[in-house]
RNA sequence: GGGCGCUUAGCUCAGUUGGUUAGAGCGUCUCGUUUACACCGAGAAGGUCAGGGGUUCGAGUCCCUUAGCGCCCA
């Protein structure tokens, strides 16, 4: 029959996408073994990842591109591994981040404001914006090669998830864990919301540092004080100085007035105020700053809060009131200038704080907020990771983790949006509390059926805390949650540590009994090839969608997967992708070949069954590329272990692209020209490369399971079809490579085909200094020592790789003289003449030669320094024996350069 | 202020129980249309592994220290 010729380079284009629908319409993404299906074997291990859920607005960002790469590997790796492997995906609501887009659209679309539409309104709509964009970001992550179990996609607020986050809220207000009360929390005023400690990030600022007289009452003496936020003076409960300090002590106790305002306050000593730091005397403003907070709290101040939502000055600003906070400071300022009350100001820079999303100062202000009570739940979070019922990759990270939950504060979990899981409390009209897992009709204190909700949403990482039990169905005892909980793996960005990692062991400890997955591997984030962080405002954002338009999801999964290690921040630029879209193409090839080999065989099934059957490596190449291939299978093995996947695909690569297609194919050629030798030739090719293609699948899916594919079919039409026997349909779900112990051929078989690659790297060498033309084939004598069996036997591979011609090649165990005119190369014992007539310079030569003299009898100086010192007693006696032979090879070489040179 | 990381070839990075000539990709130079691949092949140049000290028979790798850069927490 006629194959059809495949094309010369690989095209991702019309391939990815047929292939993605191939794998998802076969169901293999779905777990092979699966606990609602009626042939369930329990005992079957499952390996499962909760996939980090991407807002369900957002688009793909190449840290997207990132987890998805790792989380994808890691399942395709242990899915061929036999595991019932699961990965749930789903996607985040977002809260904050949602809300404003929609926000946005609305005014830019209908011009009306969230408030002018009312909440419900708001809401369908944020659903309607959901049901149309949410998808996007799916569709990119499918996009990825991402074998997720799409039936099982969560979003956070559909219902199963909201019955899990209510439960959850519920058992810990009645374990007395959630409590409301006021508390100076960080106020965004841009967004109007209340922001957890989390979501603040401190930046340093040149500001102005403001000098201005605290006037003690009834008296001209004043406390000088400094402040770098002049417009909370209007909120001062109290002026603190150090009570040991000289200047100040004799005033504690006293009075001073408020400037503008003319409110009395007290002085007061605390050895919190610093004798150096500005004045030595400290203003105490308990509602708008969390050390003055503490303050007062030792000494009983009151506290005023002169802010309202939107940071303009409240009725107890006095005229200040309805100003904006800045407008007030400067108006403030100005007045007390007038009032001859400013002393100076000056340059300071300090942290100043800002919201993670605006970007606007954070307002520290007192607010009625919901928190959870952190310390029990933190003690058994820190307790999971030291007894190591959770394991941190790279375990540097478990220090962060430590320092985190040991230093933690209760968590501010409302937020005065509308878009995201109501709090489930209703308040009657005498303001009892109703908290309940089902919406209540009537008060359960007092009966009242006029009862409202709370206008509250919980923070978007409350929902994602519950995320690995909840997509399995939690609270409900599901089938899929005794299988499939806890989840094997937790991997995602270190960037999230406590906002998710923390809190989902946290939450996963306290609700299930349970460490959520017993291993958390965080990745680096991905940085523009200067190592600066990606940012539309830079303009160094590498989109991955244009990247895989570009180069295809092959090459920038493998970019992003090879080259980084764990934890470490990784640069990454186009090159890069390019030269891996580069190896793709060298697979698809190299994949062409081999077809091509398989199909030139005779149709013949009688061989067929033989030869497979006893498939043993005959040449020297089958054996040295078998050997490497194990040793390669062993060392893949052990970093997939270690989680050193970069290492282990830097491996495969190095191998399909240096041993396999550099040297083993080119030798093949040879081997096929033979008909002897020809079927065991192919049987290796197909062998060796369906090898590579396993353990490359869960590095670049895409062009493995293409090539795969046509190999596979090759076979099948083919007298190796015994070869493919029990392979699966797809590669997707094929054994991946197992290890085996290593066998005393191996090694002999490497150290023997290395020389030969050495003999025949030094006759290339010489050719390309001589500018031999590469078609010139020229004729050579090699004395070889005792070595002259394994050269005579590899004559025809030496000649056919270095040009040679091999009817005028003799090779002997020693030469009586050497030959004239010509060129002598020395490999170890080993001396090859090259008879270049004409072309020989002596002088060149010469120094040639002298050169390498040189270099080897330096080693022998070294080697002989090394083994006269004490690493002979004290170094293993293998490494020493090893040693020694190199000696050994160096002073031969030495001595036959001599002899050349005499 | 506390903690962590980085500094290896011109550029971007590997190098995990310390083993003795330090690797890759890109870039550079010289050759090459050998029917798998020019998204390729052959060859070459290029590094006192940030500086200093220590442990060790042996240090890019472990310890101390200095400097520069970056991140996290306060």
């Amino acid at each position: 029959m006629t194959k059809k010729e495949l094309p010369k380079a690989y095209d991702f284009k019309s391939t990815e996408a047929r292939i993605y629908a191939m794998w998802e319409a076969g169901g293999f993404f779905k777990p092979h073994n699966d606990p609602n299906n009626a042939n369930f074997d329990p005992n079957v291990k499952p390996f499962v990842i909760a996939i980090p859920p991407p807002n369900v607005t957002g688009e793909l960002h190449i840290g997207h591109a990132m987890f998805v790469s790792v989380e994808d590997l890691m399942i395709r790796y242990h899915r061929m591994k036999g595991y019932s492997a699961l990965w749930i995906p789903g996607t985040d609501h977002a809260g904050i981040a949602t809300q404003l887009m929609v926000e946005r659209d609305l005014l830019k679309n209908e011009e009306v404001t969230r408030e002018e539409l009312g909440r419900e309104e708001f809401e369908k709509r944020t659903w309607e914006w959901k049901r149309k964009y949410g998808n996007i970001i799916t569709t990119q992550i499918r996009r990825l090669g991402a074998s997720c179990d799409w039936d099982r996609e969560r979003f956070t607020l559909d219902d199963g998830l909201s019955t899990a986050v209510r439960e959850a809220f519920v058992r810990l207000y009645e374990k007395g864990l959630i409590y409301r009360g006021p508390r100076l929390i960080n106020w965004s005023p841009g967004l109007k919301t209340a922001v957890s400690d989390l979501e603040v990030e401190y930046s340093e600022e040149d500001v102005q540092l403001y000098y201005f007289k605290y006037k003690l009452k009834d008296s001209d003496e004043f406390i000088p004080v400094a402040t770098i936020r002049p417009e909370t003076i209007l909120g001062d409960t109290a002026v603190a100085v150090h009570p040991e300090d000289e200047r100040y002590k004799k005033y504690i106790g006293k009075t001073v007035i408020v400037p503008i305002l003319n409110r009395e306050i007290p002085v007061i000593g605390d050895d919190y105020v610093s004798m150096e730091f500005g004045t030595g005397a400290l203003k105490i403003t308990p509602g708008h700053d969390p050390n003055d907070y503490a303050i007062a709290q030792r000494h009983n101040l009151p506290i005023i809060s002169v802010l309202d939502v939107e940071a303009k000055i409240n009725a107890n600003g006095g005229k200040y009131q309805l100003q904006d906070r800045y407008e007030a400071r400067k108006n403030l300022w100005s007045d007390m200038k007038d009032a001859n009350l400013t002393i100076k100001t000056e340059n300071y820079r300090t942290t100043i704080p800002r919201s993670q999303r605006g970007g606007e100062i954070v307002e520290p202000m007192i607010s009625e907020q919901w928190f959870v009570k952190m310390e029990s739940l933190a003690n058994a979070g820190l307790e999971a990771v030291r007894n190591e019922k959770i394991k941190i990759v790279p375990e540097r990270f478990e220090k962060t983790y430590f320092n985190w939950l040991e230093n933690i504060k209760d968590w501010c979990i409302s937020r005065q949006l509308w878009w995201g899981h109501r709090i489930p409390v209703w308040y009657c009209k005498e303001n009892h509390m109703t908290v309940a897992r089902e919406d209540p009709t009537q008060c359960a204190t007092c009966g009242s059926k006029e009862i409202r909700q709370d206008d509250d949403v919980l923070d978007t990482w409350f929902s994602s805390g519950l995320w690995p039990f909840s997509t399995l169905g939690w609270p409900q005892q599901t089938a899929d949650l005794k299988y499939f909980y806890p989840t094997s793996y937790m991997e995602t960005g270190y960037d999230i540590i406590f906002f998710w990692v923390a809190r989902m062991i946290m939450m996963g400890l306290e609700f299930t009994n349970e460490a959520p997955f017993h291993t958390v591997y965080l990745h680096g984030l991905v940085r523009d090839e200067q190592g600066r962080k990606m940012s539309k405002t830079t303009g160094n954002v590498i989109d991955p969608l244009i990247v895989m338009d570009e180069f295809g999801t092959d090459a920038l999964r493998f970019t992003l997967l090879v080259g980084s290690t764990p934890g470490n921040d990784t640069n990454v630029g186009v090159k890069k992708v390019e030269s891996n879209r580069n190896f793709a193409n060298k697979i698809w090839n190299a994949g062409r070949f081999v077809i091509n080999a398989i199909e030139s065989l005779e149709v013949n099934k009688e061989t067929s069954t033989q030869v497979t059957r006893n498939a043993q490596p005959v040449s020297l190449a089958d054996q040295w590329i078998q050997a490497k291939l194990n040793k390669l299978i062993r060392n893949v093995e052990r970093q997939f272990q270690n989680f050193q996947y970069g290492q282990a695909g830097a491996e495969i690569y190095e191998f399909i692209w240096s041993d396999f297609a550099d040297w083993y194919v080119e030798i093949a050629k040879g081997q096929m020209q033979n008909a002897e030798s020809k079927m065991q030739t192919v049987e290796m090719l197909a062998k060796v490369f369906d090898t590579c293609l396993r353990l490359l699948h869960p590095f670049t899916p895409f062009v493995t399971e293409e090539v795969w594919g046509h190999l596979h079919s090759a076979l099948r039409e083919s007298s190796l079809s015994n070869l493919c026997k029990d392979w699966t349909q797809v590669l997707i779900v094929a054994k991946f490579p197992e290890p085996t112990d290593e066998e005393s051929w191996e090694a002999k078989s490497i150290a023997d085909f290395e020389l030969i690659q050495e003999v025949i790297r030094s006759i290339r060498n010489l050719r390309a200094e001589k500018g031999i033309a590469p078609s010139k084939k020229i004729p050579a004598t090699i004395s070889a020592g005792d070595k002259l069996d394994l050269i005579s036997n590899q004559i025809s591979v030496i000649a056919s790789l270095s040009g040679l011609d091999q009817s005028q090649v003799t090779s002997l165990k020693s030469l009586a003289e050497k030959p004239s005119d010509s060129t002598a190369l020395i490999v170890g014992s080993i001396e090859i003449y090259l008879p270049l007539a004409g072309m020989v310079d002596v002088a060149n030569e010469k120094a040639r030669l002298e050169k390498e003299l040189k270099e080897a009898e330096s080693h022998i100086t070294r080697l002989e320094n090394l083994l006269n010192g004490d690493f002979a007693n004290k170094a293993p006696a293998a490494l020493v024996q090893k040693e020694k032979d190199k000696l050994a090879g160096y002073k031969d070489t030495a001595e036959k350069i001599k002899a050349q040179l005499k």
